[in-house]
DNA sequence: TCAAAAATCCCCGACAACGGGTATTACACA
DNA sequence: TGTGTAATACCCGTTGTCGGGGATTTTTGA
């Protein structure tokens, strides 16, 4: 028997999940959340073999409840329900913990054979994802290289600082900031105007 | 009996719906679409008495697709579906004819009501939709409403995409792309250099 | 059919962001 | 004690973005 927690902010599609895996004799649902609070709750009382969670949902996300049950139950299998096939999204959910990866515009019984291989010890990932790519990999384990300030200007970056804005908040010259930013370009091995804005925007989850 | 259609982009939720159709007596499901051109092909061929719309699907878009369909067949019903209960959306979908929106955070059972609802003849609302406030309705209908080109490139930016890059990618000369970006910055009451993209990545996720 | 909205193209100036350098001070740690 | 890294600050030049205009064509809605 697979016992499973479902966490997927639109109800209808919880439903539709439920309604089908409610005539799989071997599955069990232990219960199902809206949010990520709501999950972990769940988890905690009922300790599922597997949790099948949407990345995005309110109040704790997919990524960071992943992350915390994985740390608390090892054992416990996490599958991740996502809109996206963005690699960042992908490969942070991997690092968080996940045995698997669904996308919702894929058939509603790739559901049923991601339950059934990840609970039976498999892993699953859809098969329109293409996950590796060195410089994504490369990339996530340069970013633990950043400095104190660094982390601190990107932090602000992400909350939509300008430069001379960060300079201001920081006590320190226009052009040490802009220093500040080259070096985490050029160590974070991005380019372009918008990409450093673009990567604290999506890493911002992670502090 | 109460013929319907449905068409939303992930197929999951498709499929979860059609599951709990299955089961109702005088409900028979004639076709599904993942995007709006199937779901206009499959209605001028088999003519369904309801049609069960997402509003954001690639191609034609629920709303589009809705006008053109109460064109063609005034008789047909239509109800949105959508993750958003934004008001420009909702007042949108009426002034195209529907007559019912739902909220896909809602439970299933409420698409079944609101099918057996407007399947005969009446109107469904959800229920944690407020529609009073004519002023601020007014305004925003015309106010804050994107077009076609501009979501497009909304979503260029989203991806990342500079303005020459997208200008490669639509055909189209650089300074149009730019009279779109200036656009959006207006209607959205934007201001600043990183602002548009901010507000691009932010709502990529919404739709 | 006809006006409104959308889409297309161009101009200018200002400035922030980036790429590529150089240089000084300070502090850690081996 | 020296080497390394972080943090600070400045230079030049290029490109992208944004604010503010104007103008034409095409599409669409009423």
């Amino acid at each position: 028997m697979i016992t499973v927690a479902i966490a997927e902010d639109h109800q209808s599609l919880v439903d539709g999940i439920s309604l089908l895996l409610k005539y799989e004799e071997d599955i069990s649902i232990l219960g199902t959340a809206n949010d990520g609070e709501q999950l972990l709750e769940i988890v905690r009382l009922k300790q599922p073999k597997v949790v099948l969670t949407d990345i995005k949902m309110p109040k704790v996300d997919g990524i960071t409840a992943t992350r915390i049950l994985r740390k608390e139950f090892p054992h416990i299998k996490v599958i991740a329900f996502s809109m996206f096939d963005q690699e960042e999204a992908i490969q942070q959910m991997i690092a968080a913990g996940a045995s698997g990866y669904l996308l919702k515009n894929s058939p509603l019984e790739e559901v049923l054979k991601a339950i059934k291989t990840v609970g039976t010890g498999g892993t699953y990932f859809d098969a329109s994802i293409n996950l590796e790519d060195p410089a994504k990999t490369q990339k996530s384990t340069e970013k633990t290289v950043l400095s104190k300030s660094e982390r601190e200007i990107l932090r602000l970056i992400g909350e939509g600082k300008t430069t001379s804005e960060i300079a201001n908040i920081r006590f320190t010259a226009v052009s040490t900031v802009e220093k500040h930013r080259k070096n985490m370009i050029r160590k974070l091995g991005l380019s372009g105007k918008g990409e450093l804005l673009r990567y604290a925007l999506e890493k911002k989850y992670d502090f």
